[in-house]
DNA sequence: CTTCCATACCTCGGATTGCTATGGATCGCG
DNA sequence: CGCGATCCATAGCAATCCGAGGTATGGAAG
């Protein structure tokens, strides 16, 4: 379960460059070495409660082959939204190291 | 926000030795460098949530004063469900690492 | 041509989860 | 006694993710 990261997540796949729904959906799986694969129940509302945030922008573009696509790409705002969750996920990150440590018999140095 | 990961906050806690609820929050907030201040509305629920599903045993006791409190301790199904959600943190913690790879301008050694 | 699949988008309802607020009780201290 | 700290508990709320379902197009297969 993601609950509460995936806002960085989508944001973090933006972060290559402009793309759309079903390509985040892909770049997430590769970038994440295959451990998430999001249905697309989550991602486009995530897509679309960013973008009412303001972290996204969208525009419609149609592909040689006719089919049309929601281009989405960070927003000035995005890119700072992003730095801030990545600054959290450390602390929480460093925060759940500091309860695990001690659970296991780690090799400490000293 | 933590969704999700309260539990294993929780029973990591207590893998220190058996505790009762108010000594929990505290546990927590030292062993995570003050960052995680839990408030007694999310710890009860859990601690009755995590009882239910067999990962902890509680138990009265009454101090000299004469105070009651509710000691909790990991059966053997915590022990093991401790160490499965550690085993998934780390692959969440990891999966998150290579979402977040590139975003930032690391020092990239090749 | 028709059928089927992959692509691509969207929405709704359910289930879970953590937090706020509230309440009650006991203990120690000034 | 009043007050804060300790200690337990519940109810209601809000957020979030996901499964299921719906629409539509292009291309390949039959």
């Amino acid at each position: 379960m993601l609950k509460g990261h995936l806002d960085m997540i989508v944001l973090a796949a933006l972060s290559a460059g402009p793309a759309h729904g079903y390509a985040v959906i892909e770049e997430i799986r590769r970038r994440s070495g295959e451990a998430f694969d999001l249905p697309e129940g989550t991602i486009y509302p995530a897509l679309h409660r960013l973008e009412q945030a303001g972290l996204l922008a969208s525009r419609w573009t149609t592909s040689e082959s006719g089919r049309r696509r929601r281009v989405y790409a960070l927003t000035r705002s995005g890119d700072r939204a992003l730095a801030e969750r990545r600054a959290l996920w450390q602390q929480f990150s460093d925060a759940i190291g500091g309860l695990l440590e001690g659970t296991r018999p780690c090799k400490k140095p000293a």
